[in-house]
DNA sequence: CCAAAAGTGTTTACCCTACACCCATGT
DNA sequence: ACATGGGTGTAGGGTAAACACTTTTGG
């Protein structure tokens, strides 16, 4: 490396892994061990290796540190957060990423994975002192962009595992946006929507009532027009 | 610095300094005197210090390699760039901001502001090669952002200078969609948004025709709905 | 048959588009 | 007077909210 390349600080990844488990939205959480703060929960994460773009190194540590194996589940960069006393080690930038799992995903299972754990997350915003470093904000924001993006894009479909039915779908939307919703109009506007869902055409009755068509997210990503709160 | 902390990687900001002039997009830019990319156009920027927040950091860099010095102009974090080989002396992360000023702001002037000149965005984008590093991608990023931000945000009243009138608001949107919108349509979207705009109570006629009523940016920092593009 | 969930139809209200039209200035 | 841009009125179309109603299962 040149000599006029300053190392001025360590680069880490932290992921803000979400799903919706028993109607909460959930994160998955690990305890930390060593200080500091040691025994608090934080997010999974860790330090950039020297080779690595932020998203592998983002795929590297959910494996390591949760077992999660990031299939076709979506990731997207979050943001940079580089306050200069955001630990008490010295300065570190972390590249935060923002993953989304269909339900019932890998509640934990592995050998570092035993300390992950799925949150609430609402549990944890309402007590964010209770969190490592600055992972309250980082955890606030996550949740801030999932509830803009369910707005707009098909990023709801993602947090179901497929197939799933629309009454699924908009279960995943009402436990986000802490909402009901009209189920005859969201059926209307999800099936109306060209490429959102593709019809596996298979029904379950495992809802009770009239069987239910069975759909797989389609290649449409955007919501237009966004489907908006009240 | 504790001794378990790797520094693994060099910190910079990246700049994306917009602006509306001549009738298009243009950001601000720099001629790089050093190699890497030595004569290349470059993204204003630097190496974060070590007690400095990262929007610290950018507002420094902005007024030591452009000589502008940031208001209440716009600021936000566009995204992080990590890519292991983006720059070739070594392992660099780049956290590129989005800045936004009025037309007509500061060119250049200052000492090391000598080197920054106005470029027209789609030039550049034309000739991605032409720049250092991966400011291509970068740009790209900012302009797209930038673009999407004017659907449902107040973004482009910080890129008039206040007072303003409702159709040099409409004039900034047209050059960054480069699509004509119905003036008359225009006036009542934005006029009618509560709190959008605030009514000087001035006017002025030095765009020719009837005096026009003089704005500045309100509160509200949200368009809903959206203002959408044909 | 009844309950429950899926899906369709219909009404109403709102908002957007398109364009006719009037207003207030400079020349 | 007339050209130019500022601003308002209004008719038609499309989409969404609200809700009545039908469909198809399990018990």
């Amino acid at each position: 490396m040149a000599p006029d390349l300053r190392l001025s600080a360590a680069v880490t990844v932290d992921l803000v892994v979400l799903a919706v488990r028993d109607d909460a939205l959930q994160v998955l959480m690990v305890r930390r061990g060593t200080a500091p703060y040691a025994g608090r929960r934080a997010l999974p994460g860790g330090f950039v290796e020297a080779d690595e773009d932020l998203l592998q190194a983002a795929r590297r540590e959910l494996l390591e540190e949760t077992g999660v194996r990031l299939g076709r589940a979506h990731i997207e960069q979050l943001r940079a957060y580089g306050s200069p006393r955001r630990d008490p080690r010295g300065r570190v930038v972390s590249v935060a990423h923002l993953v989304v799992l269909p339900e019932a995903s890998v509640p934990s299972a592995g050998s570092d994975a035993d300390a992950a754990q799925w949150q609430p997350v609402h549990d944890l915003l309402a007590a964010p002192r209770k969190l490592a470093f600055d992972h309250a904000t980082i955890l606030r924001d996550a949740a801030q962009r999932v509830e803009d993006a369910l707005e707009d894009s098909a990023l709801a479909t993602r947090l179901c595992r497929a197939p799933f039915t629309v009454a699924e779908l908009r279960a995943v939307y009402e436990v986000v946006w802490d909402q009901e919703l009209d189920a005859r109009n969201f059926h209307r506007k999800m099936t109306g929507t060209p490429g959102l869902l593709v019809d596996t055409g298979r029904v379950t009755t495992r809802n009770g009532g009239r069987p239910a068509a069975l759909f797989r997210p389609g290649r449409t990503t955007r919501l237009n027009p966004p489907l908006v709160r009240g």
